[in-house]
DNA sequence: AAAAAACGTTGACAAATGTCAACGGAAAAG
DNA sequence: CTTTTCCGTTGACATTTGTCAACGTTTTTT
C-alpha cells in the first residue's frame, strides 16, 4: 500500500529510514492534502497521487535548484530546513523564502514557464523531501480531478501570502516587520540563524541584531 | 449576441456608451481572454462569459471596495485607472496597486476567503469596468471548462508578478526600483502622479523626486 | 475670472539603515 | 582536544531615506 515497494526501489536509502518511516511520510502528505480538499481523498486516489511522489534527501548545503537550471522539480519538504535565494551582482545573497516541513519549495516562474531560474534553493538542514516532475503533476491533476481544487486551494493561499509579505515590505518599517513575522512563523526564527532572517526580512544582520536588542528593552 | 440587451437592461447608460461601443468592449475582453488560453473561445462559450459579466462605470474617486467590506465583485478594466491601497495608524495611504485598462482589480484575499479586506480600491480616472460576482465566476467556470485553464494562466502569471516585486523590493535600491518600474511599466508613469508611483515603491514622493533628479543626470 | 486644491520641487535637518572593523562565544571540522 | 569557521553583537561613521516647511506651478472647483 501506498507504494512502499515503489519507493524502496526509487532508492531513499538514507539508513535512517525504514519502511515504517515511509508510510508515515506518506500519511503526513496525506493529511496536508486533505486539509485543502472539500472532500477527503479516496485509497485509490492517494495511491496514485503517492506514486506520482519520489522521496528525496538533500544534505545541508546541497542544491536543490541551482541558477540557470529550469525547475523540473516541486519538491513537499516533509522533515528539515530550505532556503531560496538569489545573489546580486555584488555577490551579496538576498533571500526569497525560507521554508520548513510542511512547505513546498521550488521556483514557480521557472517551473511554469520552463525558463532559467534566477534563484538558488539549497538545504539549510539535511532535509527529506517528496518531489513531483511537472510531467508528473500534470498526470496526476488529469487522473485525480480532485486536485485541480487543492492545488488552487494552495495556490491562493500562497498568493495571498505573498501579497501580505509585499504589503508589508512596502508599508512597514523594519522592526515592525521583523515583529510580524516573529508572531506569525515563530519556528522560523528558531530554524534560521538571524543573518538569514535579517536578509528575508530586507535589512542587515547588524540592523536586525540592533532592533532586537530593542524590542527586549521595551 | 454577445448580450448587448441584457447589458442595456443591466443599466450602463453613460451617454458615452451606446450599442457599438457595448460590443466593442467584449471583443476588447474576447481577445483578451484568448490570450491565456490554449484554443479560442467558441461564440457560444463568448455567449456565456459576456452574459457573466457586467459593466459598471465609476467616476473619479469613486470606491470600488472600501475597507471592511467583503469584496463582492472581481473587475476587468475596459477603460480608466484605478489604485488599491491601505491606510495606516497615521492616516497615510500605501498604494498596494495601480492598474489600468487590461487590468483586473479586487481584493483576492477577500473574494477568495469571504472576509472584510483591508483594502480601499477607488477610481483615479473615469473608470469603466466589467465586473463579476464569485457566484457568476464560480458558475462560468462550471459552463465553460476552458476557463479553467485561463484562470489558472492568469493566477499564474499575476503570482509570478507578485513574486518579482516582492524580490525587488527586498533586494533592490529605490533607485533600481524605479527605473526597473520605468523600464517595465513605462504607462504607469504617465497615468499617475509622481505621489502615487512613491508610494506605490514604498518610499516618499520627495525621495522619488531626487531620485528621478539623480537619474536625469547621469 | 477668482479661489482653492493638488502637485512637484527644494532645503535643512532628523531618523533609519548600511558599511566596515573588531571581538568573543558557539558550533563544526579535523 | 584543537583549530577553524560561523554567528551575533557592538562601535564609529557614512549613506539613504524620511520629515517638515516653504514655494511656485498647474489643475480643479467655485
Amino acid at each position: 500500500m501506498y507504494n512502499v515497494l515503489l519507493l524502496y526501489h526509487n532508492g531513499w536509502q538514507s539508513p535512517v529510514y525504514n519502511i515504517f518511516v515511509y508510510l508515515h511520510v506518506f500519511e503526513y502528505l496525506r493529511s496536508y492534502i486533505n486539509r485543502y480538499s472539500a472532500a477527503p481523498l479516496t485509497d485509490q486516489e492517494f495511491e496514485i497521487l503517492s506514486s506520482a511522489f519520489q522521496p528525496r534527501s538533500l544534505r545541508k548545503k546541497q542544491y536543490f535548484l541551482q541558477e540557470g537550471e529550469v525547475c523540473k522539480y516541486m519538491g513537499f519538504i516533509v522533515k528539515g530546513a530550505v532556503r531560496q535565494y538569489s545573489v546580486d551582482d555584488k555577490g551579496v545573497e538576498h533571500i526569497v523564502n525560507l521554508s520548513i516541513e510542511n512547505w513546498w519549495v521550488g521556483d514557480r516562474e521557472s517551473w511554469v514557464m520552463l525558463t532559467p531560474s534566477v534563484y538558488n534553493i539549497d538545504a539549510w538542514e539535511d532535509t527529506d523531501l517528496l518531489v513531483i516532475t511537472r510531467a508528473d503533476f500534470l498526470g496526476l491533476l488529469d487522473s485525480v480531478p480532485a486536485m485541480h481544487g487543492i492545488i488552487k486551494s494552495l495556490d491562493e493561499k500562497h498568493a495571498i501570502a505573498t501579497q501580505k509579505r509585499l504589503t508589508a515590505s512596502i508599508s512597514f518599517s523594519a522592526e515592525k516587520r521583523y515583529a510580524d513575522l516573529a508572531s506569525r512563523y515563530p519556528e522560523l526564527l528558531q530554524r534560521f540563524p538571524q543573518h538569514l532572517i535579517a536578509s528575508y526580512l530586507g535589512i542587515t544582520k547588524e540592523t536586525l541584531s540592533r532592533v532586537r536588542q530593542r524590542s527586549v528593552k521595551k
